[in-house]
DNA sequence: ACCAATTTGTCCGTATGTATG
DNA sequence: TCATACATACGGACAAATTGG
């Protein structure tokens, strides 16, 4: 650390990035435009005058920064990273900074119910018959429980969370939603763990029913409180079973799996 | 594509992709803890049976994921991904969509009273100092305004979005601070623009004031309030502009750096 | 402050499988 | 069907920086 002269500390940021940030600033100014083929390594190589390995490590930056999709052994394309996609990295980053319960659910008590009151304002056939489907898979899963079989949980979240998504897409506001994405995706976990030991199935199944009927009925005053109650009931429940609100999620517990939202599965299917 | 069998479609991921998997998978079981340096890539390379420029390949998507940390050229180090640090990539991908201002207003009249709310419950001394500072530093700023100075806006929306970070610290939910990042680093180069042209910068330090004096007196009632307020001035103020509400962000005019939060940089220093 | 071993950053060349025309 | 272009992956190499005595 001598600093002998009066010289600024010299930084040389390595190559690899340099390809990165330059192919990045061509995607960002439109010049580089969605769907185009990424030109092919060996004449980037030339371009940017490095080596083709390099080049190689820029183009993995920006991959896992969304900006370039890889499909099979094709020409990496242009393509623009999903919002709902960069809910997975925040839902792991928030574990990781040991996020307690009780800061989830009180972000949820803040998006959840102005989400549902914007889905009410916005709510057309499409996405009414969508919550509609939902439901009635939900009605079957719950039945099965009630009918004693041993059930499948992971089953009955996955279709709660697909629920909230599906509400999320009608209310249009796709800052709110990937503002709720990783809080969904992580509380959905958390009822894994409760669902069984309190049963409340039903339970959920019917607040999701009269959500949806506010929809119908474009009452968006009732839609918010209904899921307010909603997310209120899940905290009563967190409660009753063993485990504290003031506990940090853990990473392991939630088995959080870290994938892709439910809500593209949707899409592509 | 023949399916002379019935045998599924191999999908084989890409052993960069296998690498990246198989340290995440190890970071976030805690077998690879935060701050421990990542072995070396001729190691790892041996382990995986792989080459050494596949190995480098799987580092670049941990390294822009977050999750390694290079210091100039020393050993990469795990490290957390700030949550943070993700909202820039998240504010990338909202421009990139064309999200709309009207999208990003209601948001933040969900987001931020809520935040104000909060923070007015928790304040304390250190984090009222901060804000008061910041206050300070504004005030300086709107006299240099008044004072007929061709002053620095880019200054003044930098201190702007300070206040609501440190608001957001305040509140203490890392939940919410990561949703609002988004929308606050969108918000302000849109402030940018506006301001010079209605010159309302003594209205905004004004609500600044309002909002610290209730955290003051944890009035957390009146706090919300006069965020909400503060929030509609915004709006009032871009639709007095030639800008239309439901007119795409864009990222040209925006201009936006997409560089760290203020806050990692308010810690740091 | 110096030296030696290690490690990263970068480069070159080559082989193989696959996609496209 | 064949040929070309390209992505993937491998092996080896060297300079510069870092690390640890």
């Amino acid at each position: 650390m001598q600093q002998e002269h009066g010289f600024n500390r010299i930084e040389r940021a390595p190559a690899y990035r340099l390809v990165y940030d330059a192919i990045e600033r061509e995607i960002l100014a439109g010049r580089l435009r969605v769907g185009d083929p990424l030109p092919a390594e060996m004449q980037l190589a030339e371009q940017f005058g490095v080596n083709r390995s390099t080049v190689r490590e820029g183009i993995r930056l920006l991959e896992q920064s969304g900006l370039v999709e890889r499909d099979g052994g094709k020409r990496p394309r242009i393509s623009l990273p999903h919002y709902l996609d960069l809910a997975s990295s925040a839902s792991r980053a928030l574990i990781l900074h040991s996020v307690t319960f009780r800061e989830l659910w009180e972000a949820s008590m803040v998006l959840e119910p102005a989400i549902a009151e914007d889905a009410a304002r916005h709510a057309n056939a499409a996405g009414l018959a969508e919550l509609s489907a939902n439901l009635a898979a939900m009605e079957a899963s719950v039945v099965r429980f009630e009918s004693g079989a041993e059930a499948d949980v992971i089953e009955f979240v996955r279709l709660d969370r697909v629920f909230h998504e599906i509400l999320a897409t009608i209310a249009g506001n796709r800052v709110l939603a990937l503002a709720h994405e990783p809080v969904i995706s992580l509380f959905i976990p958390a009822g894994q763990l409760i669902l069984p030991r309190l049963r409340t199935y039903r339970r959920v199944l019917e607040a999701h029913r009269h959500i949806f009927d506010c929809l119908n009925a474009k009452d968006h005053a009732k839609a918010r409180l209904w899921m307010h109650k909603h997310m209120d009931d899940f905290r009563r429940a967190y409660e009753m079973t063993a485990l504290s609100l003031d506990d940090p999620l853990d990473a392991v517990s939630l088995g959080v799996s870290l994938g892709g939202s439910a809500a593209r599965d949707r899409e592509k299917g």
